[in-house]
DNA sequence: AAGAGTTTGTGAACGCGTTCTCAAAATCGA
DNA sequence: TCGATTTTGAGAACGCGTTCACAAACTCTT
């Protein structure tokens, strides 16, 4: 059976300037870079300066900010400040987004204990499973809800992003309640493909698939060491 | 006319036929998709079977695979045991990968209870930790080493992998410590640039960024709507 | 044996992201 | 005011990855 992928087709239009993905991903990086030099007291700063401390070629980072807007001065640079802030208007870190993990076993109890997600704008609001024992018990200062309560729960606290953290085998049916409970956006751990309808994006971690990128190279570098010494 | 023979070309050189990292990523997932088919007793199958299987544009599964080598027979498919076991080989996953976990908080217990790495080829060796609290305790049935104990465990195991799941201020700490040890390829959990001397690999995994850039989408979504809407 | 149907492997076009480069715009000292 | 210096913003070239499109290679039927 073929699944038709309708569209990735373009609106002729195009009427809102979006921002490319692979800056957007990396505007998170330049706003830690930028929090680092107002802790140290940087008032303005140059596309070198800022580019050294994010880890990423001048040009790329000017390119980046071209996206945005005009927020340097010529022969000054960034003030630092100012781009902060420009920057966290712009990727929506003036405001905390409210998230449920769904699948509150070892990744999902991790995550809900993150510290980290606070100072990005994160907050985890609301943790699901379908466990008897987990529902009702308390993780990180959250009672864990049943997978019935999810369309309430995201409706009360107007919940758009969910993140599964279920085994692969649950991955469909989670994301299929979350859609029907209105998430909007769903970040995957599970080793699983999910389809989900036009409007809704999804974003997939996996783990295993990092490290086998890293094992691919070990198995190139040991294989040319053979070569060069055997 | 004179033809030169001697090269600056690149003749039967480029010895190495270095498969794109883009092609690496998705082996891994043709892996799996294949594995399913190999369950439910398919013996060939067309790149549209496998791409639908993974999700994936045929073209650019075919075009992934004709860099392993030509595993395919025209007008009947892959074989799916043996295009498998090709692709497993060419990514190493006919051998088991040894990792040690630095920091065995929140995310390095989780990971180091995660089972679906060993189908992948990669094994939690060792853990390591600088708190006195956690050292010697056992976690996953594995003891839990000091930092000074990393560079004999990595000799005495072959380790090649590192994980970083450290607070990001010792993560730079832990890398010189892990490449001291002989480690050569590190996936970083810390939201912190690590430097490493060439040769080293790096990856990085934040998972802050991803749930960001889930918002970012959301925020324009927000805003789409309101134009929409009024 | 030949023709119809299927599917691979790859050349070529295309699009996106990165990097190079430099004119324009700002500051500063004389 | 002018020239030297700094640094941004963007045009242009480039490279990589994706997708299209099709000839070549194979099977099956007659
Ligand atoms: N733990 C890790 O380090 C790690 C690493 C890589 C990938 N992953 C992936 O992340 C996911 C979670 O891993 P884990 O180790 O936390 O697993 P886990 O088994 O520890 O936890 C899974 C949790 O999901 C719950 N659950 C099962 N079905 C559910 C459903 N339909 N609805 C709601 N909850 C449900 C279970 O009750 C359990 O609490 C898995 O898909 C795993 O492959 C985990
Ligand atoms: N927990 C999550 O879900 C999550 C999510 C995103 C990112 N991260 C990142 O992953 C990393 C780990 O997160 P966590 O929640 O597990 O933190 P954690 O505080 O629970 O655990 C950190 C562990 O590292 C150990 N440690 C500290 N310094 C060390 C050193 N120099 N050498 C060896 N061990 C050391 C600590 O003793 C502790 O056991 C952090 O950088 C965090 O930002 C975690």
């Amino acid at each position: 059976m073929t699944i038709l992928r309708s569209s990735h087709r373009l609106p002729a239009a195009t009427p809102e300037r979006g921002i490319p993905d692979a800056t957007v991903a990396r505007l998170p990086v330049y706003l830690r870079a930028l929090n680092a030099l107002i802790e140290q007291g940087t008032g303005t700063c140059s596309s070198n300066d800022l580019a050294a401390q994010a880890g990423v070629n001048p040009a790329k980072l000017r390119k980046d900010l071209s996206h945005l807007g005009s927020y340097g001065t010529r022969g000054v640079g960034y003030d630092v400040e100012y781009l902060s802030y420009q920057i966290a208007r712009e990727i929506g870190q003036t405001q905390d987004w409210d998230v449920v993990i769904v699948g509150v076993g070892n990744l999902g109890s991790a995550l809900s204990a993150y510290q980290g997600f606070s100072t990005r704008g994160i907050r985890v609001a609301a943790l699901v499973d379908t466990s008897p024992e987990r529902i009702g018990t308390e993780i990180s200062g959250i009672t864990v809800s049943a997978l019935q309560d999810l369309t309430a729960i995201v409706a009360e606290r107007e919940i758009a992003i969910g993140i599964i953290a279920t085994p692969g085998e649950a991955a469909q049916k989670v994301a299929d309640a979350l859609v029907e409970a209105g998430i909007t956006s769903i970040l995957n751990f599970a080793p699983a493909l999910v389809q989900v309808p036009e409007g809704v994006d999804v974003r997939k971690v996996d783990l295993s698939i990092e490290l086998q990128i890293l094992a691919y190279h070990e198995q190139r570098k040991a294989g040319l060491d053979k070569v060069v010494n055997g």
